[in-house]
DNA sequence: TGTTTCCTCTGCGCCGCGCAGAGATCGTTC
DNA sequence: GAACGATCTCTGCGCGGCGCAGAGGAAACA
């Protein structure tokens, strides 16, 4: 039926849309001389609010924290980011991004989403919340299956 | 303005999307022993038709001829794949899938998968095809910033 | 105060990757 | 048809990101 050859579509489009994004991903990276699981990280960086841990970002990359302590030095190396002792517990080392590095950083993000809006013109409010909204539970069920597999239940 | 608030509400959805990805891919990796590349990999040959030269499997995932010779070494060597010499360009090698992996490799796609369309129950097929549509552009817009950038036009 | 737990950092080895050049094959030109 | 350049793939080499295991320091608890 139509329902079976729409999901099928869908499927195989989202690969596609998943394999540009990870080319692009890598483009901008090589843009920025940066390595894509920093140019990654630096993306989560800015998705959360406030500073983060060093074992947060461990935990968001999908990194063990050896090698995000490594992500971290090369972040500061660059100027990305810097690190701060978190006074309440002092185990705990803040990586806090830098204004200007981040300003820089958004600058070249405008300059490549120029154009991004332009796609979607011909699309109302309703129909942009919808897309939004089907990102959520995507990512939400991405985000399960990766936990189901973790814990060796798949 | 409410337009405004829209497009930015799914630019950070989509990097949450994008994000939420990264890490189910390195996931799944993980749990059929493989590099992400590789996966990324069988899942680009088989979005393609047909079999596939090891220029394009460079191309089609922004690695080096001999960074994708390497890949297929590492594949053929799993055995999700086989060299074959083209008959009429004996130059080309062409990278076949081999069915029973095939299979077994959507196998666990489907188990992954399992529950996914339930995610769109309340969505008609319109909204569906408006989705698929909303991916098809990004893809395209993304890979035509990917060539801009290669070019050193950005 | 002593012990356990938590967070981060550091040596070590593995391996994916880009780079540059070699080898093989095709197309073209004289 | 012989020589030349172009195209496709493969092979050494070195760099560097990553996981692993253990060390060091700080907090929590007895």
């Amino acid at each position: 039926m139509a329902r079976e050859r729409l999901l099928e579509e869908l499927f195989t489009v989202s690969r596609r849309h998943m394999a540009a994004y990870a080319l692009f991903n890598q483009a901008v990276a090589d843009h920025l001389g940066l390595h894509p699981t920093d140019l990654q990280c630096l993306n989560l960086l800015t998705l959360e609010s406030g500073p983060v841990t060093t074992g947060r970002i461990a935990a968001l990359t999908g990194l063990t924290t050896g090698s995000a302590t490594r992500l971290v030095d090369r972040l500061e190396r660059a100027g990305y980011v810097v690190r701060e002792r978190d006074a309440a517990d002092r185990r705990k080392v803040l990586v806090v991004t830098v204004p200007e590095k981040a300003a820089e950083f958004g600058r070249v993000w405008d300059r490549l989403g120029a154009g991004w809006p332009a796609l979607f013109g011909d699309l109302d409010d309703a129909q942009l919340a919808l897309i939004a909204e089907y990102m959520r539970r995507t990512a939400e069920f991405s985000a399960a299956q990766v936990a189901r597999l973790r814990a060796g239940e798949i």
